[in-house]
DNA sequence: GTTTTAAAGTGATATATATCATCGGTTAAA
DNA sequence: TTTAACCGATGATATATATCACTTTAAAAC
């Protein structure tokens, strides 16, 4: 893979506000430094366990952050999308993979080297905010799918996965997904023929629409009381 | 309160590694703006909603961090310690506190004006650094949690609390906790009854002895395997 | 075009755990 | 001293949801 699939690191900077505050100087280091990547949909870009050496950043696609436990038991804990890079604690920790990342659809990706991230994070301050600003609101929405999951039943949560997906990940409604009722049951934390059974539920209160990929969101009011009321 | 319960933030340089990077004028700068508090046993230091105007640093005693949910829902989500701060995501992003913080001992705690923190963080990479490498660890610690309550049933979720707060929170065994029953539900995602059901379970089982406020872990082989096997 | 494979969907059943109710013991308030 | 409030403890019951077993549909492979 070269590096024809996005032109420039100046490319992003345009469409993402991580790389701003970086001069000229530290723009062409990442730009020398990084390696651009293609991934097909269902590829893995890496894995919970293995050792982290980049930092990745999302050009174009989606992928989808996963915990593996037990069990086969998987938990969906968000999504990466362009452009914005995945935050690896492992990087600053114990170098490893706390989570695994799958491309949900045909992804482009740049590798940059974890330390020559860790050297601007180092060297310049406001990268660095930015930085720990990026790593706050993920913490943030942890709290809330923690909430989610722990306190509220199959109809709650599944009504939270339909509000996050509508608004935070495709960012529109109707949206498009390829994720399938096992990514929704996993995002939901129950199985997938509880995922399948309170769908069609929503479907036949016409709370949703679900035709083939598209869902739409029909009466988000009821959807946003089921999801107070758990 | 004055300042005399801690002489100095020197005091504290010396017990927690985070403040080792501080210069002797950035140190100084603290120590003029540092508010020293007392707080008793079930004293709210802040609460979730509230605007989060200061960083909270522990001193001594141990504070429980929660998320307040719906239908009087709580979740244990960490804990604070000497000497350490308590990480709040929302200073850096929407102003807001996401959990409350109570001391479940009589706790003191310096407070400082956030943007000093912030200052700090922009103007000494050393500082950032190992302010990143607190937040990664923490995120890391709610990956485990996340595992544990959903993807394991009641046993398995008190052997992870049991364990957590053997060797991560009073980092003894026997230890001596004065959290309630509810407290310990609300840190394995249960109710009350299942959470003494479990414990009593436990104890006739010979895996853990209860005495009063001390808990022993007799047989953590066992424990581990229990943890593991949901 | 047939065969394979995977995903979606559905019903019956089992079970883990919440909920409810109650009681004793302890501590704090009146 | 009495009353109230709270925590720990325990049993009975209800129920949400997982599990299992199976069919249908759709896509991929041969």
């Amino acid at each position: 893979m070269g590096k024809s699939i996005t032109n420039s690191c100046l490319h992003c900077m345009k469409r993402s506000g991580i790389f701003e505050s970086l001069k000229a100087e530290e723009l062409n280091h990442v730009e020398m430094c990084r390696v651009s990547m293609h991934y097909n949909v269902g590829e893995m870009i890496f894995k919970q366990g293995s050792p982290c050496y980049d930092f990745v950043c999302i050009t174009s696609g989606l992928v989808k952050l996963y915990i593996e436990g037990a069990q086969e038991h998987r938990i969906i804990i968000g999504f990466a999308k362009p452009v914005d890079y995945i935050f690896v604690p492992g990087a600053y920790d114990d170098k490893r993979h706390h989570f695994s990342a799958v491309a949900c659809e045909e992804t482009t990706a740049c590798l940059v080297e974890a330390e020559v991230i860790q050297e601007l994070v180092k060297t310049n301050p406001t990268f660095a905010n930015s930085f720990i600003r990026k790593i706050s609101g993920q913490a943030i929405e942890l709290f809330e799918q923690i909430t989610s999951l722990t306190q509220k039943q199959v109809p709650g949560r599944m009504a939270d996965t339909l509000i996050k997906l509508s608004t935070k990940v495709y960012e529109s409604n109707p949206f498009n997904s390829n994720l399938s009722r096992q990514d929704i049951a996993n995002l939901s934390g129950m199985t997938k023929e509880s995922a399948i059974r309170i769908l069609k539920v929503f479907k036949d209160e016409g709370v949703i629409r679900i035709d083939g990929n598209e869902i739409e969101i029909t009466d988000l009011n009821r959807l946003e009381s089921i999801s107070k009321n758990g």
